[in-house]
DNA sequence: AGTATATTTCGGTTATTAGCTAACAAGGGA
DNA sequence: TCCCTTGTTAGCTAATAACCGAAATATACT
């Protein structure tokens, strides 16, 4: 599961399982929409591997990879149920003196 | 959004928002869970707070610490709406050579 | 002011990660 | 077999992250 965690926290690495999303690519293709050496990619990939999230088959010199779907469910599921948001946490019982700034992004 | 995926990617973090969504805690409580030392742990707290997933409230010499439900909420929105399983793909055409193993955890 | 408690910041060490180039392996075709 | 294409592994460097102890900050109390 760590893994998981550990594979999404890279911005290219979440681009990669976007583009899988549309359809599968070989390591090459996908290295096209990166402006990162061969190597560095193939590392990438191998970490969406280990993660599960992603496998590779080969065919000819190539090797085209696919989304592991039914485990990016499994995680992004494990991870709502951490969370589960909406459920047991009763409402905030007063304003909180420093109310949450949320300038993110 | 990136500061987020960052923020899971650690367990001792994602164990801190398990215990936040559980119920408000100080840092010293928090760090009463975890075997680390307290600048260790004020370190994870600042990520946490930089990625806008929590947030601190002083009370007396003590901050207590809240999960920010609302950012958490939309950034697992986002994240599903990146992946949005069940559609916008088709079928794998063929059975793929070598099946996906799943030897995960 | 002085002391106690709670937490963070500072400074430094070690481990991990991202990136590169160069070299290697696997497959297909002349 | 020889060569070309495609990807991966090896070896390195630079940047980043995790961790600690010591010092600093903030608040409360006497």
């Amino acid at each position: 599961m760590n893994r998981v965690y550990e594979a999404l926290a890279h911005p290219t690495r979440r681009q990669i399982l976007a583009l899988l999303r549309q359809c599968d690519r070989s390591a090459g293709e996908i290295a096209d929409h990166f402006d990162i050496s061969k190597p560095t990619l193939s590392g990438h990939l191998r970490l969406l591997r280990e993660a599960g999230l992603v496998y590779g088959e080969r065919r000819g010199t190539s090797i085209i990879y696919h989304l592991h779907v039914s485990l990016l469910e499994e995680s992004l599921g494990a991870l709502l149920d951490l969370f589960r948001i909406g459920d047991a946490r009763p409402p905030d019982p007063v304003q909180p003196s420093s109310p949450p700034r949320h300038d993110h992004e």
